[in-house]
DNA sequence: TATATAATCGAGACTTCTTCTCAGTTAGAG
DNA sequence: CTCTAACTGAGAAGAAGTCTCGATTATATA
């Protein structure tokens, strides 16, 4: 955790970007609590690491964060934007009755981003896979 | 596409809905443009086909649509959320400079389905596959 | 075909979310 | 330590989304 916190705020130094307190809570967030969330969940949550934290500098520092493909936004099962980390790959399966999300490990997708980058001339950096259905509750 | 959008008619009867001119616009706009969009967009293309389209009926037909599973929503490259039809998978590579957005249909994630389903108890019903970083023109 | 009625609608008020503006503050280079 | 461009919080403004309610209508039934 910590490791991957600090290269967060690497990331945002070499960019040329300034480490205030502000953008300090915001990442803490991220980074402290491996969720999803909303700008109004990473408000309420950096307030408690820095109170002074407002509402218009969650939402830039989350675009800024968004441009440097450090995080990027997902949809899950409402209509709110939420935020995951952008390394690597992330994988769900989502409930459409009960909105419950289950992350998974394994993924497949390898070769078929290899395929695809050659295919398209795209430089692939991360990826999303997601399965909708119903949870063992719900059906 | 006649034959899909009769498709989604049926599911709306068969499911005890009514078919009025504001429900067959909204289906007429996801039909004819198979494109991701939002509701704003809906509602403007919505409003071609049949002008007295309001705002809150296009919010409330999507959420039955959704509900229903026949479409599913979705984020791309801004924070507006979209649908797209909820039959199978959807395939994007996705340009985080741009936003330009590829479609692609080889998909090779039908096993890896299978073990989830099993291992979670999940009934899968459909799946997004979204790659995200550079298209040719932007790197 | 006509009728009854529950479902649905449009309009607009209202709430919530997101963006913008601006004067004051501050991180970090030198 | 000083200076300055970058950054901030606060609140206004604009956009997106939800809710209410009286009017309308699709469709089952006769």
């Amino acid at each position: 955790m910590a490791r991957e916190m600090s290269q967060l705020k690497k990331a945002l130094k070499q960019a040329g970007y300034k480490l205030t307190p502000a953008r300090l809570a915001v990442i803490g967030v991220l980074q402290t609590h491996c969720e999803h969330y909303s700008h109004q969940q990473i408000l309420t949550e950096g307030r408690k690491i820095y109170p002074k934290l407002s509402r218009a500098t969650v939402y830039r520092t989350m675009e800024l964060l968004v441009d440097l493909r450090l995080v990027r936004p997902i949809y899950l099962n409402d209509p709110t934007q939420r935020f995951v980390m952008a390394t690597g790959g992330h994988h769900h399966l989502v409930c459409s009755n009960c909105g419950d999300t289950i992350e998974f490990d394994h993924c497949t997708t390898e070769q078929l981003a290899q395929e695809l980058a050659t295919k398209y001339n795209f430089q692939i950096n991360s990826h999303l896979l997601e399965f909708q259905g119903l949870c063992k509750a719900c059906h």
